[in-house]
DNA sequence: ATTTATTTTGCAACCGATTGTGTAAAGAAA
DNA sequence: TTTCTTTACACAATCGGTTGCAAAATAAAT
């Protein structure tokens, strides 16, 4: 009830006889303090119940132990469990997280990256919203030197962390996989060209087509908003096609599990009529009949991957503060993916 | 490149010849400046690209203007989507979201719980760890007047905020919905009965069945940990019975849909042999097929609603800073659920 | 013109940890 | 014992808003 204040540093060194300087520094086993001290004080603020005031350390230090994260939105599998992955690294760290959703506008991400600068974030993960074309909201962490790291959906030319799959790659891959089916006319439903997961992974589309001599028909691509309803939408107009696909790669799970119910309402049979992968393996991939073949997404690792890369920096800046190149930082970390065949797609028994 | 001071008061009152604590005011329409002055402020901080000390200002005031949310896991649909009403509803009042998970663990709820008292939060919203027993962690927060919030998983006795559905009553819908099809042999599969959210749904479902004049057999009743993999394990022990259930109540759908998947694999038709219901209305639960029945439960509302509470409670406690009572809140708000009619236990055509 | 009332603004302490610089004490070397 | 190093700690300024109280400026009343 009694409105005990919080023990302070200066209470110890009231209480120790003491100058706070040196439980400031005790407490961080700074190298000057005796090991006799620092033990002595550590135990006294234990007994005190001494909690350090975050707020004024990050005042004096202009930073905090908070990496911002900016995503697009929080309710999809795929960023919920990145989000997890960060978090997990970060507590271990004795880090905090906060986040902060973009709803995939471009104005609400300005708004939010200058929130999270003003809130002295040490670190700042990102996934881009789906229109934003221009990045150089993101121009004031890299003056400042404070880590941006860039995940999954990164702007093309930024000097800094990013941490992503090989797009490309799995674009071709994906389609490849198709066409070992034995699909020769395969669709494609897409996202926002603007955002590299997409254009990448359709460049992959293409090439693998054409490594194939199949040809490229503008009609059947594509781009929507890749939800449930657009999956849904973008499969009846393919299927409605006087010359409808045989196969379908979809970049996300979410719009391709839509086509699937549609294939399956219309009574096209799976994957003998139409084959279809996804991208992602969300959890309703294998639950789904058919078990949808996708691409995997290691969500999780790419949280951690991102939040490792926050921490790596800051240690290293601790360690030589005058590095003058830092802001100059261009790191590409690529992690796997793979082709997940399931039913939807497996025509060869 | 050059490392450009943040503008600060100090940089304002000097260009306008004006004093730190005028600025301050003006900045936040304080009634003794006058509105000359604070236009004239206000236009220069603008011009100035002024951009308040966050930090700054919560040390003087020994308050940040964040909100802490502490759950279990990040990545499942209900705690997302919770999530992203938090989120939604403190940006739009300039406040931001501080995330922790605990993994279900007791001794990391402790620990994270201190984390964000010591993180200063204006506010913090929890849904428990599946093991705790014991909520005195939370109660220097109610000591200190901060705002508490409870969602979903709320200890049963704690003067405090409380946001969440009626349990008994969802599970007694569930149940009741079951034996109007026709179900006479009604399985449960549960979670940790320390958890309200569980031994509540479990008090329905049994209230259902003495109303009807069934009988409550424990062998159906099985505890587990609400994974997948623990809805195929209970389904399979609950089939294998001499006398295996026609119908079941799973108390979420991710275990409802192994469940499911379980009962396909033996060849049992669902819902003539077996009608199941879940709980959440995941996504899952309407794409899997058969349709999965369920319980709604608005994971966004509950989101917005908590954090709703928070915000009232500072506003109230600003207008009048001297509430003696203001720690025994009790509220408690509840959300309304609804049985989702799916194919999974529709026997009655 | 003087007093009273009212509006407007300034002064300065404060929040609590951090850290550069200075100094006293302890130990080593002469 | 004296001098020179280390070692160990203290002083005090600093970070940038916030706010109680005092003072100054202006307006109103006498």
């Amino acid at each position: 009830m009694e409105e005990s204040r919080d023990v302070t540093i200066y209470d110890i060194a009231k209480q120790m006889n003491l100058a706070t300087s040196t439980i400031s520094r005790a407490l961080k086993d700074h190298p000057t303090i005796s090991d006799k001290t620092i033990k002595k004080v550590k135990k006294v603020a234990e007994e005190m119940g001494f909690r350090p005031n975050i707020l004024a350390a990050g005042l004096r230090g202009n930073s905090t132990k908070i990496i911002g994260v900016l995503v697009s939105r929080i309710n999809r599998p795929f960023i919920s469990s990145l989000i997890s992955g960060i978090e997990e690294v970060a507590q271990k760290a004795g880090y905090s997280v906060m986040i902060t959703q973009s709803h995939d506008s471009y104005e609400d991400e300005v708004d939010l990256s200058k929130a999270l600068y003003d809130s002295r974030v040490c670190g700042i993960i990102c996934s881009l919203a789906m229109d934003t074309r221009d990045t150089s909201h993101f121009q004031k962490f890299i003056d400042k030197n404070i880590p941006l790291v860039f995940v999954d959906r990164v702007p093309k030319d930024f000097n800094t962390y990013r941490v992503m799959i090989d797009n490309y790659s799995a674009g071709y891959k994906a389609t490849k996989h198709l066409i070992e089916q034995g699909c020769t006319r395969i669709a494609h439903i897409t996202g926002s060209q603007y955002r590299n997961t997409y254009s990448e992974r359709k460049r992959g589309y293409v090439d693998a087509l054409l490594e194939a001599n199949l040809t490229v028909d503008e009609q059947l691509i594509v781009e929507t908003s890749l939800s449930y309803e657009d999956g849904e939408a973008a499969s009846t107009t393919l299927f409605d096609l006087p010359n409808p696909p045989d196969g379908i790669f979809v970049v996300n799970d979410t719009a391709a599990v839509g086509a699937i119910q549609v294939a399956k309402k219309r009574g096209l049979k799976i994957p003998e009529d139409v084959a279809i992968i996804g991208f992602n393996d969300d959890p309703i991939a294998s639950i789904i009949d058919p078990g949808l073949t996708t691409i995997s997404h290691p969500a999780v690792k790419m949280g951690q991957t991102s939040a490792k890369k926050i921490l790596n920096h800051l240690k290293s800046v601790k360690k030589s503060p005058d590095n003058p190149k830092k802001d100059n930082i261009t790191e590409v970390t690529f992690l796997n993916t793979e082709v997940l065949v399931r039913a939807s797609s497996n025509r060869i028994k």
